[in-house]
DNA sequence: GCCAACGTTGGC
DNA sequence: GCCAACGTTGGC
């Protein structure tokens, strides 16, 4: 069992658009980014992520998510009319995958950025390393369970 | 809107 | 393969 950290923007797409849909489910897709894509291809089913708000009024983890689906080709790729287009990509060589997230928990304040850097035993969580872009990337169990508790 | 820190592209 | 130019991410 393993930990992520996925962001999106909320303006986007943000915990409370996930929490509307059906099943509090959803797929995650345009990811445009080898690193990233390859961190979502080693996701199990199970293994919880935390769902964070970047390029927001309020920045950092809004809740808790659950991988539902495995990667599967992202078809938002191969359109030509979504923002996540990608010209290079064809229907039999399409490198972009998508996971399927279920909403665990919406904290009922979103822990912010400066509050994860003002927490003890978070200092390597890399998220909170400088020049750390990285949309879809892990975060360990420790620094899972110090956050959670912190949103209780 | 600025800009640091990356990632990607393309000429050579 | 090198690397300059360009594009993107994302905090501030």
């Amino acid at each position: 069992m393993n930990y992520w950290l996925m962001k999106s923007e909320p303006d986007v797409f943000s915990i409370d658009h996930l929490a509307a849909l059906p099943g509090k489910k959803s797929s995650w897709e345009g990811v445009r980014n080898y690193q990233a894509r390859n961190f979502m291809k080693q996701m199990q089913i199970g293994d919880q992520a935390f769902f964070y708000h970047s390029s927001a009024d309020v920045i950092g983890i809004a809740g808790i998510v659950r991988i539902t689906g495995l990667a599967e080709p992202d078809l938002f790729a191969l359109d030509k009319k979504s923002d996540y287009h990608d010209p290079k990509a064809t229907k039999d060589k399409n490198p972009w995958v998508s996971v399927t997230v279920t909403l665990v928990r919406k904290f009922k304040k979103v822990i912010t950025l400066a509050e994860l850097r003002e927490t003890k035993g978070l200092e390597k969580m890399l998220v909170l390393q400088r020049g750390m872009r990285l949309s879809v990337h892990p975060v360990t169990e420790k620094e899972f369970k110090i956050v959670s508790e912190m949103a209780k």
